[in-house]
DNA sequence: AAGTGGTCTAGACCACCCC
DNA sequence: GGGTGGTCTAGACCACTTA
């Protein structure tokens, strides 16, 4: 027999195990299930939400991802006792925007530049074009709370980014504007490192030349997997911190 | 029947989707599959490998991981172009000695402090425990080639690592000697942020006083969610650059 | 229309933990 | 021994891409 079929049959439903894990999201956020408590074992689980024991621990994989729960063989599953809510890209830095929300400031930005030109050798070849090929450029400062943070440099093969005049970018995010014209980012890779800040930094971040600033350097490609876009942000030292959570996956190895 | 009934029994295969995706993962190394190129349709891979379509997928979604395979749905799994090898911890930091070993280098340390005593309240807070519980303290000078690169400062409950004098520190893993003890590391919350050297950090590190470093601090929980490990690590800022790699999980939000 | 990945199921057996 | 998570299967249907 198939399943009972409550004739949901919604047209364009989450799939169920996308449900599932928001389910139990919200039983943990809820306080249904405590910090430290047990879960159901999964065959109960897979009842109670009328789903597959597969379906169901894809939900609870997902969950792990978060950081939410944690799995004992042969005891069950546990919440975390550091249950809130992660990112949304588990496993990466929390972003600018993220990091306002939190602290229940406003990110806005100055627009230094934004032009399409040339790109150089350099450029070209951490991007994986060619030479000369038209690059967007764009150059901020990153606020938060009208208080200089961040000194932010992207750089966009310019055929991935349209007519990027119809964004605003003193308010509008550049990975959603990628993201409208059909470039996710899946991947990043990430460089950090301290430096001091040069004068025109220090100038335009509002600080003292040769104050410690931290820079990060991403180069970060779309499903295709060609890079997207490379950017570098030098933050003011003593002004912003990164803040990331990694959860280690279902390897057995050491 | 009860053959030798050793107690040891030893006789670990390894899953069939580790098997498998050790297996493409030599592939794809090994050049049989080539960098932007197509993998085998999943059914035919099923009956290559001998296995379901079920631990295929979930094999595949180990390379996801990795940021070694891509897929695209209705049209096929594609190898990344960046298929190198990735750490054994995705998404994490790149360690120190896996640094050490990228650049040829050896990574040694010099061991300041390995001492139990009493944890102070502050500790005791990000380590979730007692205050007063004893804390093993272990402060050494890491070092690449001889060079010293960074301060860090550890500190575990002396509970999870009985008998430290059994390690030599100058050249053993921390992370090693709390992975023999039965601790598995399983996530971490890390900020990262720079800031001047101290006097004393720079006379540890051979820099100037008021010279940029980058200060990472980590707390480390292991499966059973309570921390095992509280660390701070400031870096000399032109000696050292962190690394890492995010690959965006199967989400489908945005 | 055919091929491909994405989701889902029902049931089985194994490995580990605890009584 | 009984309960629990970990692995695995064979088959089904859906959603997307390509021709």
């Amino acid at each position: 027999m198939t399943v009972n079929d409550t004739t949901i049959r919604t047209d364009y439903p989450d799939p169920l195990w996308v449900q599932a894990a928001d389910s139990l999201r919200e039983q943990i956020a809820g306080g249904t299930l405590r910090a430290g408590s047990r879960l159901p074992p999964e065959r109960e689980l897979c009842l109670t939400l009328g789903i597959s024991r597969v379906t169901l621990r894809k939900a609870l994989q997902a969950l792990v991802d978060d950081g939410a729960i944690a799995p004992s063989h042969g005891r069950g599953w546990y919440v975390s006792g550091h249950a809130d809510e992660r990112n949304e890209w588990p496993n990466s830095l929390e972003s600018f925007s993220e990091t306002a929300e939190r602290m229940g400031l406003l990110a806005t930005s100055r627009v230094l530049t934004a032009e399409v030109s040339a790109s150089t050798i350099d450029e070209a070849e951490k991007l994986g074009i060619a030479p000369g090929t038209p690059l967007f450029r764009l150059g901020r400062v990153r606020m938060l709370g009208g208080v200089p943070i961040a000194l932010d440099w992207a750089l966009i093969p310019a055929l991935l980014l349209p007519q990027p005049e119809r964004f605003d970018f003193t308010t509008d995010s550049l990975y959603q504007a990628l993201a409208d014209g059909g470039n996710e980012l899946a991947n990043a890779e990430t460089t950090i490192e301290a430096r001091e800040a040069s004068a025109d930094v220090a100038s335009a971040l509002d600080v003292e030349a040769g104050t410690p600033t931290l820079v990060m350097h991403q180069v970060v490609r779309g499903r295709g997997e060609r890079p997207v876009l490379a950017s570098t942000v030098q933050y003011a030292g003593d002004r912003y911190r990164l803040r990331t959570y990694f959860a280690r996956h279902n390897r057995t190895e050491l």
